[in-house]
DNA sequence: ATCAACTCATCGTATTTAACGATAAATGAG
DNA sequence: CTCATTTATCGTTAAATACGATGAGTTGAT
């Protein structure tokens, strides 16, 4: 087809106002052009368009054919890449992240309150699941990024550093430790420990903590998520080792967290995408909102 | 819109076949032309519609939402440009003839026989009207074409001369005129004279040769139709001028014609336009199979 | 690990295409 | 008849496009 579609958007407008140099000043261009466009068009057609005398100009029985069915076409066509348009200038889209409960929790409702207001039109999916499904699923593209703390090599997957996160001491204010404004690691082991279970990545940094300071790791209680590792604390039943993220998930409760040294344990938050994957829109103001967000919370770098 | 028909064809193809170089054999260019077409287009479109690397091409979100709508919409063109070329090309369409009854009744139905064969997709509509209503349809776009005798100069009218018809007399067998190789207008006068009503155009030829003889005219009868005379020379009620044409509708009746001379008086069959209105395929090839079919229909010239 | 093969991107050049201005031809109005 | 208006044509210029050569990067085999 060596049809173009300057050439239909010219028969269209000489269509619809009858004339070649009405329509030579919509569309901007000078009327020989539009002469020699029709021409064109009409040779590929294999059939006259116009009736065309110096004072008049009106369809043929083929013109009238062609026109609506152009018409709807080019529409059509319009509407297509304003639908890209939109996807282009964030106003639609879709974005599905993946996090660890504790930040979709934490970190996400206000990140997605924030980017509601600036992007009202981009509908956002959580996913609040493990880190090695957060993995996955970006790697698969079930999930457009993730959130959480990762090996710093994992194959496909690009990372965007977000905030470091230190390991913090949580007890009830009853217990003597909330006095003090640091804890050591060894000062832990006279109370009774609260942990996750071993597939938690947090629990891994605590079993480092206690390697580090060579004091043997007996856990109270085990514990799938950090609310209910709070919930314990609270209680009264012993102590937990939590990130520091799990301050606002501890707020209005009697629970308190203080740093935790020697040694100090961090573990670096990232954002992670698909490796050579490209990045739409939505996604990218996406991490933009959640970095400056995530700032925002902990201006001091999270510790 | 700056985009081409090209480079949304450019984009399909790769979508399809998942590859640049693959897709610049098919459409027969050099692969840098397609990185240039997506390259524009994406620019255009203000995003990206492949990742790509040098191993593997894929669709980004932004390309499997453009990719079957544009699609669609390029098909859907591509049905419009297919319906114009029908047109053209003479496989579809319409023609709208208008003719009065004898010419409606004895030229037009071997012609269309003709055409339908050569053309089976092209549908005929015929009108068989009065020569004022003729020129008047023709005149106003609601009939495509006309057959008849017109005055030379209509306003707006294109005449294409087809054949000379003379009149004739037609008598029955009993006749002693039936007997003779050409009929002189004094002759006819000795017998009833059947004849046409005053509205019709063979009737202001009829009138015109006995004026020229000088004959006074005293039609015994007067019938609108031409069938209708042919029925009363055979019944033997008298003898009916007419035109050479009411031969055929006279076959296989008990009525013959003779040449009818003193003067011999012709009138020239035309097929009719409407000036400045395109010509549509279909028509063009009708008229081209109507003049043919006259042709054959009398060789000698129509007399 | 190195090399060969393959794929997409870039660059410079040449060709094609398209637009413009000027002007001719044609038609209807005053 | 003359004038004003509209479309078609022509020649020139500018822009867009395609090509070939080449570069960069990745995969798979030796």
């Amino acid at each position: 087809m060596k049809i173009t579609i300057k050439q239909i958007e010219c028969f269209l407008t000489i269509a619809e106002l009858g004339s070649f140099s009405r329509a030579s000043k919509r569309l901007n261009t000078a009327q020989p052009a539009l002469s020699q466009a029709i021409k064109d068009l009409e040779a590929e057609l294999g059939i006259r368009l116009f009736d065309r005398t110096t004072r008049s100009v009106e369809l043929t029985e083929a013109g009238r054919e062609f026109e609506p069915s152009a018409a709807k076409a080019l529409e059509d066509l319009q509407l297509a890449v304003d639908g890209v348009h939109e996807l282009a200038e964030r106003r639609r889209g879709r974005v599905r992240v993946a996090a660890p409960p504790l930040l979709a929790a934490v970190v996400l409702p206000p990140a997605i309150a924030e980017f509601r207001v600036q992007f009202p039109g981009i509908s956002i999916q959580i996913a609040d699941v493990g880190t090695e499904q957060i993995i996955d699923r970006v790697r698969r593209g079930k999930a457009d990024c993730g959130i959480g703390t990762f090996a710093a090599s994992e194959e496909g997957i690009e990372r965007v550093p977000l905030v470091k996160d230190s390991l913090m001491l949580f007890c009830d204010h009853t217990n003597p430790l909330n006095g003090m404004t640091s804890v050591n690691w060894s000062e832990c082991a006279e109370h009774p420990l609260i942990t996750l279970t071993r597939d938690s990545g947090i629990r891994r940094l605590i079993d480092v903590g206690f390697e580090t300071c060579e004091i043997p790791l007996k856990p109270a209680y085990e514990v799938g998520h950090v609310t209910t590792a709070i919930a314990l604390v609270e209680a009264g039943l012993g102590v937990a080792i939590l990130p520091a993220y799990a301050l606002a998930a501890a707020r209005y409760r009697k629970v308190s967290g203080r740093p935790l040294v020697n040694p100090s344990i961090s573990r670096e938050i990232v954002m992670i995408h698909a490796a050579g994957r490209s990045i739409s829109p939505a996604v990218h103001s996406f991490t933009h909102v959640v970095r400056r967000c995530v700032e925002q919370l902990t201006p001091q770098g999270g510790s």
